[in-house]
DNA sequence: GGCGAATCATTGAAACTTCAAGTATGATGG
DNA sequence: CCATCATACTTGAAGTTTCAATGATTCGCC
């Protein structure tokens, strides 16, 4: 107990600083999206993960590991995103255990909506302020501490986040709406897909 | 609207990599303290900048300040963390408005039994991780960002966060416990404060 | 001295998340 | 076939945070 290893004062100064940044970054990016669209970022990144998914549908239990949320947490969310309109439910043909959600044309409306000013804020509060060398710094952090936290983690270890080819142009909003889906016409072929 | 500019790539990849890693990093914080003390972060927080501060007292808005909490949510906490005997509240004799919040004994052993796994929690999921180099780029990077966010953050300027000698030592379990206060035998002085 | 604005803090309701069951379906083995 | 266990998901209650409204007190100023 008292062999603790304590932090020294680089260390300590280091961890403030990321605690700190790390709570006022994420509630910057909350307030942002609740005060312009009434969207928790939570719910956002639901909405996000959906648009990007073959058929903009996943099961539950999919989108809550692309979301990092428990079960628990995502029926919660779901119930209120499909209140809103945003998201349908609808069984698995193979597995009727299993749930599929979809998200509807209405919660793509507000995705698209919502990904402006939301990729702005970022860029805003983030990456105009880094140079390229300290990006490229802070990418390489993140991902050498990603690894020890998330062992299986399938964040961004070559290939991104997303399978986001396999299937006609997923046409999704990224998490920070990289453009795609904004210029896509129509994929509404709905579904297909899943 | 249409004229936003998007994330590239790499900003896309460096994005995502910060948002798993924060909601990782904090989860695992959380249950780590939430299983060996069962103590939410937030309120370990709170105990550890009291602890820090001149006669382990603050003023509310100076405690909500440190630990970058809401008013409210501080009071609510606070409210808990009373009538666990943790902490507890006295006027200012100053300023008949403000409230100042003390540690109490009791508080200050919960915090010195924590301090230890919360430490050990950080040093194993960070900084055993990270090559010099990589801590003093992370931190650099923390620096330039938070200062965008928090113009007037005192961070972690030049000085430390907490004016941690202008009084007898202070002797606080600093966030990270920095160890002092677990040697210091007794700066009980308790202060007129409580 | 006293009015009005600003500051310090608290409260209750609503929103979100977590925790501990609980239901239904699928897979496995006798 | 049936018992058993694992998986997929939901629910309700409890805990925490946010939001809007409110009570005190102090400060600036005439």
């Amino acid at each position: 107990m008292t062999d603790t290893r304590w932090l020294d004062e680089e260390e300590q100064r280091t961890w403030r600083a990321f605690i700190a940044f790390s709570r006022l970054l994420s509630e910057a990016m909350e307030r942002q999206l609740s005060r312009d669209e009434g969207l928790p970022f939570s719910y956002y990144l639901i909405l996000a993960m959906l648009s990007e998914a073959p058929g903009r549908s996943l099961t539950m239990t999919e989108l809550a590991t692309d979301v990092r949320a428990s079960p628990s947490r995502l029926s919660h969310a779901v119930n209120k995103l499909q209140a809103n309109g945003w998201v349908v439910r609808s069984r698995h043909p193979d597995d009727r255990r299993a749930i599929i959600a979809s998200l509807t044309d209405d919660g793509m409306a507000v995705l698209e909506k919502a990904a402006p000013g939301h990729v702005g804020e970022v860029r805003r509060l983030v990456f105009d302020r880094l140079t390229p060398a300290q990006r490229e710094s802070f990418d390489d952090v993140l991902t050498t501490l990603l690894a020890g936290l998330d062992p299986d983690a399938p964040v961004c270890p070559d290939a991104p986040v997303c399978p986001n080819d396999p299937e006609p142009p997923a046409a999704g909003v990224e998490i920070c709406a990289a453009g795609a889906a904004l210029d896509a016409p129509d994929d509404d072929s709905g579904r297909d897909a899943a």
